[in-house]
RNA sequence: AGGGGCGUGGUGCAACGGCAGCACACCAGCCUUUGGAGCUGUGGAUCUUGGUUCGAGUCCAGGCGCCCCUGCCA
């Protein structure tokens, strides 16, 4: 009934990653392997963080190695400790075994000693210079940059500076800590690069111990080195920061670790920018972080996702160095291909239509045996309630049939899954003209579903009995965005929100489902996966909707029109 | 324009000088007590030009296109 575990040796292609550190392993240059997830404890994860943190995970597991979980706290305006413990979170619940939890704070201590020994050997310096100037003076993509006034100071000066900052004697802004490298290198990240800069900030986890916090280029491969890190993984964006990453380490002459950089995931039809996710979060036009239209694993938790197929899609999307965007619908496949195994079977109708079996008893009720799950044997049945009056779903009756339409009409004759055959007599409408109630009788020699005269329908559909069933509240969710990529233009993404991307139903499902507990996961025959909402009361179930079924009914009538 | 990367069906990824393949999507059919699932099949790609080679997606040279870089963000 569980999902199989996820095995990491099974059917994981190889990719230029793998193979650079199977490489590094065999030519000597490392001979154990460790490798580090960098979260900035800002924001929750995503679905673009997965494909990052199996890599990481995976590398090091396959080749015997361990991962360290390194937050990675070098601004303390903007980082939270509310974050730390959900992505810690969200990471388990992949799956994902790290050999320990650091920080990046963890190391200001020692990073500061280390960034003394590059003032002591001329190789850093303390600049003066205002941000603007500090700017101005780098020059261009084409131009070179000028040197600081401030950037010859003897070594004497800029070692009581440095301490000054540390100290908190100066205010935000008004001095920063460079490398001292070179002005004129055609890679911008290369002219004297800022190490630290004065914040008189609180931080979640040394308090205010520190006026001065590290920068990134400063920070993270300086940490990697002291953890032992072997492979340092990231996306392309840093493949310009690489030579200053090594710069680094040469000049302290400390333990290298290799950086080697991967295409980031992007997925059409969704953003995946923190700023513009807290946007859709701030300006509600989603109803929190967990909303399930959401690519934050918290949300694609709540909708009902599985880890195993949100694993299942990162390994098959793979690993490369192009630009990629991956499409949606492959992560559906997954999703469906998952739950298709594991789904218990219920049978719910979300938008009802009364159905009135005129032949059959008034106040009969018989228990109809339903197979829990044909893709599992195991999962056995359960009983149905079966009565004279049912409700069954909009789509599934027409007053006038299209061409290629099986289901109910009048006239037609179909089955009702795991109860009769039935037959359309005649229908019911209100003064608009529209059909209320369908009338229909029944076979009773088709009890079960099978007619004895081998005479065959063309169609099975569900229901509910409407004296048994449950009313249940169902929420169909859409692509929260109704272009492929929403992400070109500035403001685009809020111009492009699919205005149909939340759908509240009131429905009835059978009574079975009354009693389903938050998180339970169920196909609705013929609808879809639906996964139990948090919201969910005694009184009333509320569903989500997690994923629909492929519907070919749908596709020819599209094609039709 | 300077630097760093990347160009293979619609999308994503393979092919490591030797028959361009896989998955999703698409299309057609079979089957079906879910128009689900499953099964079978079709179509469709090496950015371009030249070179090396018996042989080039792969190696070389030029061109073109796309992405990233001028935070005291990460």
């Amino acid at each position: 009934m569980s999902p199989e575990p996820f095995d990491p040796a099974q059917g994981t292609p190889t990719d230029f990653i793998r193979e650079a550190v199977k490489e590094d392993l065999k030519n000597g240059r490392f001979n154990y392997v460790r490798t580090r997830l960098p979260p900035e404890p800002n924001g929750y994860l995503h679905i673009g963080h997965v494909k990052a943190f199996m890599i990481d995970y995976l590398v090091a597991k396959e080749n015997g190695g361990d991962l360290v979980l390194r937050f990675d706290d070098t601004n303390p305006t903007k980082e939270e400790t509310e974050f730390v413990e959900a992505i810690e979170d969200d990471a388990r619940w992949l799956g994902i075994e790290w050999s320990k939890v650091t920080f990046a704070s963890d190391y200001f201590d020692l990073l500061y000693e280390w960034a003394q020994k590059l003032v002591l050997a001329g190789k850093a310096y303390v600049d003066d210079q205002t941000p603007e100037e500090v700017s101005k003076n780098r020059g261009t993509l084409t131009e070179p940059g000028k040197n600081s006034p401030f950037r010859d100071r003897d070594v004497e000066e800029n070692m009581d500076l440095l301490e000054r900052m540390k100290n908190g004697e100066f205010p935000n802004g008004s001095r920063i800590l460079r490398a001292k490298i070179d002005m004129a290198h055609p890679n911008i990240n290369m002219r004297d690069p800022a190490m630290y800069r004065i914040l008189h900030e609180h931080h979640h986890r040394t308090g205010d111990k520190w006026k001065i916090y590290p920068l990134y280029d400063w920070s993270h491969g300086q940490n990697d080195s002291m953890e032992g890190i072997t492979h340092s993984l990231c996306s392309l964006e840093y493949e310009d920061h690489r030579p200053l990453y090594e710069w680094f380490l040469d000049q302290l002459d400390v333990f290298k670790p290799r950086q080697i950089e991967f295409a980031r995931l992007n997925l059409n039809y969704t953003v995946m920018s923190k700023r513009k996710l807290r946007r859709l979060v701030e300006e509600n036009h989603v109803s929190g972080w967990d909303d399930p239209r959401m690519p934050t694993l918290r949300a694609m938790r709540r909708r009902g996702y599985t880890a195993n197929a949100i694993l299942d899609f990162i390994r098959r999307v793979g690993v490369a160095k192009n630009y990629s965007v991956s499409d949606v619908s492959l992560l559906e496949a997954c999703v469906r291909e998952d739950l298709n195994k594991t789904s218990l079977r219920r049978m719910a109708v979300i938008r009802p239509l009364k159905v009135v079996i005129d032949n059959y008893p008034d106040d009969l009720v018989e228990e109809m045996d339903a197979v829990n799950n044909p893709e599992d044997p195991n999962a056995g049945t359960r009983k149905v309630p079966f009565s004279k009056v049912i409700y069954i779903e909009q789509d599934d009756f027409r007053e006038t049939p299209p061409p290629k339409y099986y289901r109910l009409f009048p006239g037609n004759e179909v089955r009702l899954r795991y109860a009769y055959f039935i037959k359309c007599s005649h229908v019911v409408k209100n003064d608009a003209g529209e059909v209320i109630e369908v009338h229909a009788t029944y076979d009773p020699s088709t009890r079960g579903g099978d007619s004895p005269d081998g005479r065959k329908v063309k169609s099975t559909i569900h229901w509910v009995s409407a004296k048994h069933a449950k009313e249940a509240e169902v929420r169909m969710y859409d692509r929260l965005f109704s272009k492929e990529n929403p992400e070109e233009g500035e403001e685009g993404f809020l111009n492009c929100l699919n205005p149909n991307s939340l759908e509240v139903l009131n429905g009835f499902v059978e009574p079975s489902l009354a009693t389903a507990e938050a998180g339970s996961r169920f196909q609705f025959e013929r609808l879809g996966y639906f996964c139990v909402d948090k919201d969910s009361t005694k009184e009333k179930p509320v569903f989500n909707l997690t994923v629909n079924l492929k519907d070919a009914w749908a596709k020819i009538e599209k094609k039709g029109n």
